[in-house]
DNA sequence: TGTACATCAGTGAACGCGCGTTCACTGATGTAC
DNA sequence: TGTACATCAGTGAACGCGCGTTCACTGATGTAC
């Protein structure tokens, strides 16, 4: 029976976590490089102990990778899913707030699945929709700002490929409530708040004067507006 | 005398430039942990030759990033001027253009100075002016089109916060011209820019059904129309 | 409840490798007179 | 123009280190009867 744990199962897990938790520690100093004797060192285990938990280096890197996603994809929605529904322009200040908040909270995770892509080094398949949760988040909102009337879909002149860009992406599960105008301002906002986190923790902003936070705030309430979440 | 160079000197300029060469190969496979010893060998030199030009591996690394910002920033310039003085849209999409075929070109230059950071590598100062050459370009197409009155600053309200970041961004040379309002909206391009591009580069947008060339040249025109650069 | 066997976490040694950097050296190139 | 000396690129050996991964092992935990 799966419920039933013995000792041993809950050792494993256990040591499972704090093989994780050490490694992520490490990313700190040795980014995407850590070292697996250097995870046993800090264990107080030998280093070959560790092929008890993670068949090589690479998937070790990989359940990091999978756990980054998780926990921006959690911290995401909760934030988001404690606003009430009817607050679309509150949801997407949240979204958004969540998303940096995580990221500078865990500035280097947050560089392993939004950074330079690891060399040597191909995510395998399972990542993909973890790393979707974020923006099925926004689209909800969209989603049911269309759905009830209070968001219009802006009558955008696009490009033929730009249109078909956005139709290939509205076949993604609960996007095809959004028009193909809106879910192209979607993308384009969806770039410009990656791209403001990623410029502010790879220290883009550094002895600019900028306020980030400040700045930041703003533009997530220029992009509200701009998506018609509000006015 | 500067211009009279010796044997010597022409040999070492240009085992200099063979050594970056072969180091800016490597940067595909190893990413910023590149080997010195690699280098040498495939220089076809014993691994201490590589001392003679280069005080450390952090040297390499800072030499190839001071290239990686100058070729960005020139390919920028050179894009921008070849379009007329009066087309301000016209030059927006060839700064816009030239970023992201530059950054296509040589995508792991590209992740190199705007990936996540290296840890425990800091950057000199000296990189920090040729990392500002692309935005001086985009703010002096702004600044020109005020300065002809073409452009008019938006008056968008802003946050205190926000004003005073667009202040102190403004007392940048030739940064003066744009007004804050102005200015504020041209930082936030500048985020979707490198964010987009850094979602195309590092495969944000693989199997996503998304003409990423279609995408980001909508989005430029976009953004142009945002700036007041064209309607 | 007790025993016999299977599972499996962790050990310790080893393989084969690569790394950055230092240092005393050789021999070719450049400079001063 | 020729010679004596200084500069400097490249050598080869060495230091001291760390790495990922494999493998036969021991001893504790879990399972079946």
């Amino acid at each position: 029976m799966a419920e039933v744990r013995t000792a041993r199962q809950r050792a494993r897990a256990e040591t499972t976590e704090q093989i994780k938790d050490i490694a992520r520690s490490h990313l700190a100093v040795d980014g995407p490089n850590l070292s697996l004797r250097a995870v046993a060192r800090d264990l107080g285990v030998v280093s070959s102990a560790i092929y008890r938990y993670f068949a090589s280096r690479d998937d070790l890197l990989t359940a990091l990778i999978l756990d980054a996603y998780a926990a921006l994809g959690s911290a995401v929605e909760q934030a988001e899913a404690r606003v009430p529904r009817r607050d679309l322009h509150g949801r997407w200040i949240a979204m958004g707030r969540a998303t940096r908040d995580w990221a500078r909270r865990y500035p280097h995770e947050y560089a392993l699945i939004y950074g330079s892509p690891v060399p040597g080094y191909a995510a395998p398949r399972e990542t993909v929709v973890e790393a979707q949760r974020p923006l099925v988040v926004a689209v909800a909102i969209l989603g049911d700002g269309v759905e009830r009337g209070a968001v219009t879909a802006p009558a955008d002149r696009l490009p033929k490929a730009v249109r078909a860009s956005a139709e290939s992406v509205r076949t993604y599960p609960g996007f095809e409530r959004v028009p193909a105008t809106l879910l192209t301002r979607a993308l384009a906002m969806w770039a410009q708040l990656y791209g403001a986190i990623s410029f502010e923790l790879f220290g883009r902003y550094r002895n600019s004067g900028i306020d980030e936070e400040a700045e930041f705030e703003h533009q997530l309430k220029v992009m509200s507006q701009y998506l018609g979440l509000s006015r």
